[in-house]
RNA sequence: GUGAGCGUAGCUCAGUUGGUAGAGCCCCGGAUUGUGAUUCCGGUUGUCGUGGGUUCGAGUCCCAUCGUUCACCCCA
């Protein structure tokens, strides 16, 4: 035997047993996002390389050192998307999506990146994400916010995740404010940890998160982005927040929040769990509006965010709130060639007559009982077991698993009546 | 990219100062039993992650390497 082939690092496979907890989310999410009004869209898993420096940032850490990238045989540098956001505004300005109208727009699939895996950390993820464009007012920012907080709720996890949410203005007002922080930063630089320092140069704004306590009381002296913000700017987030109050949605304004991607302005929020270790947030995203324009699109105000599926299937299982598995409604053992060729068709007739049934058929050797405790397993709730042995070939064996428990033998005709009584 | 922990049967794991590879679960077959539950008997499954080294002898000690988990970092 030759040597098996593993995966790639970071890359899992989703085995029968857990796949029902996947399914009962994307359909949650398709239904929910649904009623809200937003449609679904899908672009490809590549694109070139360009779009995502363009739109993500030349020197933030997913474009510089986490994208798979490759040239395609024409020479053409192309990468693996590592988030949607990107390939979905192209799409929109590619397609006249967003000439003179509004769009709500969803999207579900596998995105890339290359980091060290960890507890829902993988190279290759899931992201559910929402893009709304055309709408410059605080009411979408809301309304995004709001669609996430019933989708938590629907799936029973809302006193698992506290809201945060900031404004980082807009550039030209978080541009004033990195000035100043970095200015107050540098005066105390010695004091800095050799991450920090790092940053400072290259993202200085990521220094407020820092998981440093040592770092605490530097960063709680420094001055706050929320009091560089324009009249205009802060209008905007304090209607947001109204409008969250209306909606009897809490949250916690964190001044030190940022994003780690270059687009994004004024509202960014986050929903984070204790449940999750280190990588504890779910959802996050914010107002975008100079991206569009930046990929060769009218200027349009744009808002979204994305949600990491894999931490949601994993804080699903850490919360205990798992659906209920579809079980089978009958079990079809056939014993014997001559069983299984009346066992096919009372198969197929039972299919036509019940559409809805669950129906599991089992050819099977060995005893009757332990065809009964395979039966048993599958949870079914009749075990029906066509045999030539001891009973005569036209006749059939039910037993109900969980209910009356009877035995009897029944012609084929009767069975199917009782069947379908039993199941209507 | 940095750090720490862990790699033994399909799964969960024992394996003593170095001396023949183990248990439970699962799976398969059977016995008992007025339930298919309980109990009992039997059976299958291993490059001990990989490659070197030390030794008469390595699952065990040393080195390297790969994988994995968690954390840093990053982010959803």
């Amino acid at each position: 035997m030759s040597k098996i082939i593993n995966a790639i690092r970071g890359m899992n496979d989703i085995l029968p047993d857990d796949i029902y907890l996947w399914q009962y989310i994307e359909t949650t999410l398709r239904e929910v996002f649904a009623s809200f009004g937003y449609r679904e869209i899908r672009f490809p898993v590549v694109e070139k390389t360009q779009l995502f420096k363009r739109s993500i940032g030349e020197v933030t850490d997913i474009v510089e050192k986490e994208m798979y990238t490759f040239e395609d045989r024409n020479g053409d540098s192309l990468t693996l998307r590592p988030e949607g956001t990107a390939g979905c505004v192209r799409a929109c300005i590619e397609n006249g999506l967003l000439y003179n109208q509004t769009q709500r727009l969803w999207y579900l699939g596998d995105m890339f990146r290359y980091e060290r895996p960890q507890k829902g950390r993988y190279r290759q993820f899931s992201q559910f994400g929402v893009e709304a464009y055309g709408f410059p007012g605080p009411d979408i920012d809301a309304e995004l916010i709001a669609m996430n907080a019933h989708f938590w709720r629907r799936l029973g996890l809302a006193e698992h995740f506290t809201l945060q949410i900031n404004s980082l203005g807009t550039s030209e007002e978080r541009k004033n404010y990195r000035q100043a922080l970095v200015s107050y930063l540098q005066t105390h630089e010695q004091a800095l940890d050799a991450d920090s320092q790092r940053r400072l140069s290259s993202n200085p704004l990521r220094i407020l998160d820092s998981k440093n306590p040592a770092m605490q009381a530097i960063i709680s002296e420094a001055p706050q982005l929320l009091d560089y913000l324009g009249e205009a700017s802060t209008q905007h987030f304090h209607q947001v927040l109204r409008y969250l109050d209306n909606a009897a949605i809490n949250y916690e304004v964190n001044p030190r929040l940022v994003r780690g991607l270059d687009y994004y302005s004024h509202t960014v929020f986050e929903w984070v769990t204790e449940r999750l270790g280190a990588q504890n947030t779910v959802s996050a995203g914010g107002r975008y509006d100079v991206l569009v324009e930046q990929l060769g699109g009218k200027p349009t105000p744009a808002m979204g965010f994305a949600l990491g599926v894999d931490r949601l299937v994993v804080l699903l299982q850490e919360c205990q709130q798992l659906p209920a598995k579809q079980t089978t409604q009958v079990y079809l053992i056939m014993m014997g060639e001559a069983a299984k060729q009346q066992g096919f068709k009372l198969a197929e007739t039972l299919r036509s007559s019940l559409p809805e049934l669950r129906l599991l058929m089992h050819c099977g050797g060995g005893s009757v009982k332990s065809q009964f405790k395979k039966a048993d397993k599958s949870e079914a709730q009749i075990a029906l077991i066509i045999g030539e042995d001891e009973a005569a070939a036209e006749q059939v064996t039910i037993k109900y698993l969980r209910e009356t428990k009877p035995q009897q033998t029944l012609a084929q005709d009767q069975l199917q009546q009782l069947l379908v009584a039993h199941f209507q």
